[in-house]
DNA sequence: GCCTATTAAATGTCTGACATTTTGGCAAGC
DNA sequence: GCTTGCCAAAATGTCAGACATTTAATAGGC
């Protein structure tokens, strides 16, 4: 596999890096694949072997590339790659071709985290966490209708939803947050067009759902509005059949 | 802070990083302090600027340093850390004097997560899975008389955890893997003699309610035995009270 | 007193040479 | 024919030194 069509770069190695990385995650090599060598990358893209290195070096630390001296280097499997490092999540936001795979099992982890995440914001929220809730809720009510204002309203969901995990006052589950964005916008550009006439107020309707349990306070309640606001999606990507009428966890 | 005490090293930048990341961890910096330069670092441990760099380029990723040109290098907040990075993960394992609040933040990670993460094991285990944790179960029980081999223990406590992540069958959750060994070490080391007598056969009648719930394929047996497989921890860290008597979730 | 050059100090970058590891081929020897 | 050993090629890894860039403090001019 060659370096042909790779778009230009303006010099950096982070942008070396995200460029690489980006062709990484939508496939353009193969797990076992011999990547191409340092001197042939400096040739094609002009820079120095430094700044090659450095951008191979971050790719090599999340687990994207496997490199030994002597051999070469050589793209890991999916299951390699550090899907939490935020690095990752950076690099995986607005790929067009992004691996449904990948969509689905990025997304099935959230349907099985986030109603226990918001039961924590119920139990832990403080002054702060409601008003970040609030006002990345008004957020999405103000752009619900605007079909130009769609990327916006996108990332007022990402605030909504990191704004639970960061009301959770745990150490662990707020890193979690940047998992969200490339998550949430593949599902929105996937998914824009299947019902966009009664989707967004329902969508709507039940993140208030959510809001109002975690500003009560009420834990168990949290926990059911989380699931309700990920039901549809998880149904629609078969990760929960139809049937289930919320059977009492 | 100087570098005064801080233990030889036999060269590579990955030990060099090792060393230096486990005296951030246990504490020897605060956050927003001036950490050592370049060409001190090169001083004291003999090495040429190349192998700081690289050392110093793997801490700043991990969200432990923030290096900018001109100023210097500081330490980051303890909220700014990549918990969720395998190699702080593996930096941290063994490190006598972990900071107990860090201990308690990622076991409330646990205790919150694992539940769920048995429960779809329950639902996606296969017979390899399987295999993995009688493996790891029939090891536990093997050592759990014989006080010497507490450390072969540990691992074996560590490789049942894990393979209920493996069982999971989803990218993310496996990955989660790596927060168990230093969670489980620290947690071993600090509560060894509280109940040796009691502790040891109670922990691991619960350990084989979980793998026979998952053996079943019966997901809220399996979420069930997964907390309580926790609770007496979670108990004594304080992070719940002790009347919780299943509150039907 | 405030603004502006200048200087010092730190990290960032480039370059070329050299070291090390791995692989494969080739040839001698049993 | 098969193994063994050695050498050469190719890749990544390392080093050393000079230079560039950014930042902050400082001295000077008005």
């Amino acid at each position: 596999m060659t370096l042909d069509g790779l778009p230009q770069h303006r010099g950096g190695a982070e942008e070396l890096a995200r460029l690489l990385a980006r062709a990484l995650l939508a496939g353009r090599w193969q797990p076992g694949d011999a990547f191409p060598r340092e001197l042939d990358l400096c040739a094609h893209f002009a820079v120095s072997r430094n700044q090659v290195r450095n951008a191979l070096a971050s790719l090599t630390a999340t687990g994207l590339l496997e490199r030994t001296a002597g051999r070469g280097t050589v793209v890991r499997a999916v299951s390699d790659w550090h899907l939490l490092d935020p690095l990752i999540s950076d690099w995986m936001t607005g790929i067009d071709s992004l691996d449904p795979k990948l969509v689905r099992e990025i997304f099935a982890f959230r349907y099985s985290a986030e109603p226990v995440v918001a039961r924590l914001a119920a139990e832990a929220a403080e002054a702060a966490d409601l008003e970040r809730l609030e006002a990345a809720f008004r957020g999405m009510t103000r752009t619900a209708t605007d079909p130009a204002a769609r990327g916006l309203h996108a990332e007022y969901d990402v605030a909504f939803h990191d704004a639970i995990y960061l009301a959770s006052h745990n150490l662990v589950w707020r890193q979690m947050g940047h998992l969200l964005r490339p998550s949430i916008i593949a599902l929105i550009q996937s998914s824009q067009a299947q019902r966009e006439h009664e989707g967004l107020d329902d969508s709507l309707t039940r993140h208030g759902r959510v809001l109002e349990a975690i500003r009560r306070r009420a834990p168990a309640a949290a926990e059911r509005a989380a699931r309700e606001v990920l039901l549809r999606t998880a149904i629609d990507l078969g990760i929960v059949e139809e049937a289930v009428a919320e059977p009492q966890h």
